[in-house]
DNA sequence: CACTTTTGTCCTTTATAGTGGACATTATTC
DNA sequence: GAATAATGTCCACTATAAAGGACAAAAGTG
């Protein structure tokens, strides 16, 4: 028999919770909504009891990993969460390889580079370098998407087969957000050519005036744990997009070990 | 009467301690320590019992807040930590300008430049931009450090009374990493100037090679949050270091609201 | 103004998470 | 190769933390 779930659908819901995993439930859902929360709202976004969420919210922000933000009742990350993320892409080589080379992409063509990952069923922007030019429709980094959405994603499936694939993405993330629907197997064919050129390019996707280029980083076992991609503009030169693609290709090649 | 009270002095040692506080144990553990480490050290460093520690790290590494590092039992910051801290720096709108200010004038000067702030009673390195001279004795971002050892320290404490300050510092502090200790008067005495001048300048004090030179932002009511700072050879010509200090206190002076 | 909603705090109850040990397995050390 | 130490997992016990409600005060709303 099933146990009840919740609606992200993988944890059982239990009536009573832990107090580590309410309190990853509240940084989880801040960093959902991307933005400072009265501790009623996260209450209600996670449908967890108000006493529980003053205490647990209380003993972060006395962490600092949580900050009350301006002087109204609304809670955020704190300066200790910042020490944190830091520690983590300071330590973890391919991130700060990655760094380096978001900057040179972005110095060097003055478009908009970033590092896209996975973060359970979604897509992530790991980092962002904003380009120079003024185009800048920016994912805001660590907003969760759905994979079909990306040129990026579709890299990041190719090791899965079809089956696997429509498995690991929910229905309802095939639905843009203008309405369309992408194609299921559209999509699988999608990952097979992104896999076979090593790269991937998104016209009108995501958004109507967006052009995204992507390719792999892989690691030594062939698997895609992230990759490299510019946005442009979707009127841009053909010639423009291919230059920018190759660039990504290489700089991409160089981070992965294989 | 006194509890008893662990080693850090500031929290009372129950025999039976909190998840939520474990957790937070084990991150900043993570955060003084600035290396992956396995759960058995972690359980050691903090006093807690290594059952306990598995399931925690287990249940932040399922979040993503830690990761197992390479393929050898230590654990460290994962993504979801990175991604945590980048929503603070990304909304925080004082940080933001700091990291603008920062990118300014380590480009404009060469040297390396760095956000620093209290955590607790101690200092720490909340951002850096290394400059591109070869010259980096660069303090690790979210390390602490004992406020006597630096400039940006003495700015931090300068609306502090001479009896709060001494308070506010371990004695162990005021030694200095070779051993010379700094003076509880000499110390007032330098905070005092700071404030007056409003910029504070160090030569060899945390390390003999290294001037620090430090100005404050403050909030509208005039409390120094964070110091602006540059970080040169000790050696360097005294007008370099008059007009680099220059340019900090112009720069925190624009990031200052009041 | 009355009326509703939200906020922050406090209290009691009870399911359960943290403890401390035991245990079989690897790693180290000498 | 024996001896020691560290690793990861499991279990039973009970102190305690999450829950669920109640409450006054503040903030919206009409």
């Amino acid at each position: 028999m099933d146990a009840i779930v919740n609606k992200s659908g993988n944890k059982p819901a239990r009536e009573r919770q832990n107090g580590i995993d309410r309190a990853i439930e509240i940084l989880d859902a801040l960093l959902r909504t991307h933005t400072p929360t009265t501790v009623g709202d996260l209450a209600k976004q996670i449908g967890a009891p108000r006493s529980t969420l003053y205490s647990i919210t209380n003993r972060l922000i006395e962490a600092g990993i949580l900050e009350q933000v301006g002087d109204e009742g609304t809670v955020y990350f704190g300066q200790t969460a910042h020490l944190y993320g830091r520690a983590y892409a300071d330590a973890n080589p391919l991130h700060r390889r990655c760094r380096e080379a978001l900057d040179r992409l972005a110095m060097q063509t003055t478009a908009t580079a970033q590092l896209c990952a996975l973060r359970g069923n979604k897509y992530v922007v790991v980092d962002t370098r904003d380009g120079s030019g003024v185009f800048r429709i920016t994912t805001d980094i660590g907003v969760e998407v759905p994979i079909p959405w990306t040129a990026s994603g579709r890299l990041l499936l190719d090791h899965m087969s079809a089956a696997e694939i429509l498995d690991f993405i929910p229905d309802e993330d095939f639905t843009l957000p203008d309405g369309r629907v992408v194609e299921a197997n559209t999509f699988v064919a999608d990952i097979a050519r992104a896999r076979a050129e090593g790269s991937c390019m998104t016209n009108g996707l995501s958004d109507r005036f967006t052009c995204c280029l992507a390719a792999p980083i892989r690691d030594r076992r062939g698997l895609a744990v992230a990759t490299l991609c510019f946005i442009v503009p979707v009127d841009s030169a053909p010639e423009r997009k291919r230059e920018l693609l190759d660039r990504l290709i290489e700089s991409a090649r160089e981070l992965s070990d294989q």
